[in-house]
DNA sequence: CGTGCGTGGTTGAATGTTCAACCAGTTGTC
DNA sequence: GACAACTGGTTGAACATTCAACCACGCACG
């Protein structure tokens, strides 16, 4: 593992010292731990179940919703995906019978995303390794202090991209 | 199969009550702020820069090795990408001529690759837009001691799931 | 030696994602 | 009420990633 990091010598001197020392180090491990965390639930998604991660958060927001139903812009927000992603994953969720599309009523531009019955039954199959890999990768190796802590300061993140994204 | 379930009552029911309702939000919190941040730095790659998120961590990685090089197996190893991928990225780098490819000495199976002069200067110019981004989007939205309680609980999480990846 | 197995890396096809162009419906404005 | 600008969504081609099959080399053991 390449983590080693130094001043002392010509390897680091092309990256402009931007955070100490100390930061680096905590940043780097905010990196691996968070492609490593999301690789190891995918990979439980993979290995156990119907449906990927992906298709997964989105039964999740459906199974949420009032009628099992959301607009498919609504999908995309709550997602954090683009819309043309989620048309495409729809689009293929649909062809296995996961999930239906309904014009919305009121707006004849939109399109009510709606779970099917064999979406519900999916994603009640799928729940329980999700849950196990989140409480195995993340909730159980940390204090729930150390928890809180990252949910809240992840919540600050979050709204800091949001709000960028939107002006 | 149309037996309709209270669709109208509790919207929640579908989903197994796995953590209390706190811990839901922090959660919920963790996968809007991740997903949005790694949004928004790459947004800004697409604007401001030459190279990708994926292929500016890359050159960073190479950066940071001595000779600017490093076998492939490593690079994925510490990238935590798979080997192909990092075969296709590699490729497509080298036909930009940012990195070059060369077979590894005393071991003829293996395959160096090798940051550029090119790839240094795309890299140098890259990282004052990324560190920016960075520092916007999470380091300077959060306080010193919650900066450091991300990184140390994803450390935590980044054990967890390598050990569980190598068993 | 030779045979078998593990490792390092590539390949190409299938799959998934992005990007830009587009269509249809809505809203505002004059 | 007509026209421009905006919103919601889709399309298809370009691009990126995964998956499984594969090749070449190294290592161990008979």
């Amino acid at each position: 593992m390449t983590t080693q990091h130094s001043d002392r010598t010509a390897p680091h001197e092309d990256k402009p010292r931007w955070l100490d020392a100390d930061q680096q180090q905590l940043w780097r491990a905010y990196l691996e731990g968070t492609v490593r965390f999301v690789e190891a639930v995918s990979r439980e998604h993979e290995e156990r179940s119907a449906v990927s991660l992906n298709e997964y958060e989105l039964l999740v927001r459906l199974s949420e919703s009032p009628g099992r139903t959301l607009r498919m812009s609504a999908l995309a927000e709550g997602l954090a995906r683009s819309r043309s992603r989620v048309t495409h994953t729809v689009a293929r969720m649909e062809a296995r019978g996961l999930v239906r599309r309904s014009a919305t009523d009121g707006d004849r531009r939109g399109v009510d995303c709606v779970m099917t019955e064999e979406g519900h039954r999916t994603l009640v199959e799928a729940a329980p390794a999700h849950v196990a890999a989140v409480r195995r990768f993340m909730v159980d190796v940390l204090t729930p202090e150390q928890f809180q802590a990252l949910g809240e300061a992840m919540a600050s993140v979050a709204r800091a991209c949001r709000e960028d994204h939107e002006i």
